[in-house]
DNA sequence: ATAAATATGAGATTGATTACTATATTAGGG
DNA sequence: CCCTAATATAGTAATCAATCTCATATTTAT
């Protein structure tokens, strides 16, 4: 993996934000500072910093692919309806993921995902 | 929902399945049967049972996604390469299962789901 | 400073899913 | 049993995320 300008905005902008966005969304905001951006920069470089194990590929969830700059696995909720994602903070959960994680080997796997399901605040505001 | 043959196939395609096929392949194995059926058919119908809670729909992982006939909240496994899912059958993992079904409430959510990814046979033996 | 390896941009392409619309089927009241 | 309104379907077009192509540009190690 070689360094490049489009390289480090795109991995330091996804680090800086809480939110979980989609290749797309993060595509924008990149394209406001670097006007020649191509898409294709952005989806290539989060797959492959995904492999590296640099961030986290969240498959969990909707047809559009979303990113986590935190590879601390961690439990998310995900909105049923636009599917946004979010981090759960509770200390229950985190017990029980800690749990799921040591069956792993178990299963001879290599990744566990913990997913909430719900429909956020914004989207019930919209069907009124 | 009123009744039609070709929701009635769909259904009944996907419940007697212990896979957990995409809307692609229902259809495909559908159009054998009912040569007329069209995509759209079986994309909407699916959709319309997961909203009605007669199926799951595997929002876990992937671009593409796939159901579940079954719908009593369990595990799941999935190829990170191919995407196929696969039940994972465990007595310790049921009872975490359970307790992040008591946890629901506390989040104001309305489904849990938890995944293994892994890497299928399938997968590893086409590498090599 | 130079060659080899790798990355980018821009646009074309793919592939899953949804939208559209004219026709057909279903359910329920008379 | 028949009629009407509501809902479903087929077939196709349109959409949209994601990927591929390839010519050009940048980076790294020598």
């Amino acid at each position: 993996m070689k360094r490049s300008a489009q390289r480090e905005a795109i991995l330091s902008e996804l680090r800086m934000l809480v939110t979980h966005p989609t290749a797309e969304e993060l595509f924008v905001r990149l394209k406001a500072k670097m006007p020649h951006l191509s898409p294709a920069t952005v989806y290539r470089n989060l797959e492959q910093f995904s492999k590296n194990g640099l961030i986290l590929k969240l498959e969990c969830g909707g047809a559009v692919k979303r990113f986590d700059g935190n590879i601390v696995p961690h439990p998310h909720k995900r909105c049923l309806q636009c599917g946004r994602i979010s981090d759960l903070k509770n200390s229950e959960l985190d017990l029980l993921q800690e749990r799921l994680l040591e069956l792993m080997d178990k299963f001879n796997c290599s990744s566990v995902s913990v997913e909430y399901g719900e429909v956020c605040c914004d989207c019930i505001a919209k069907k009124e």
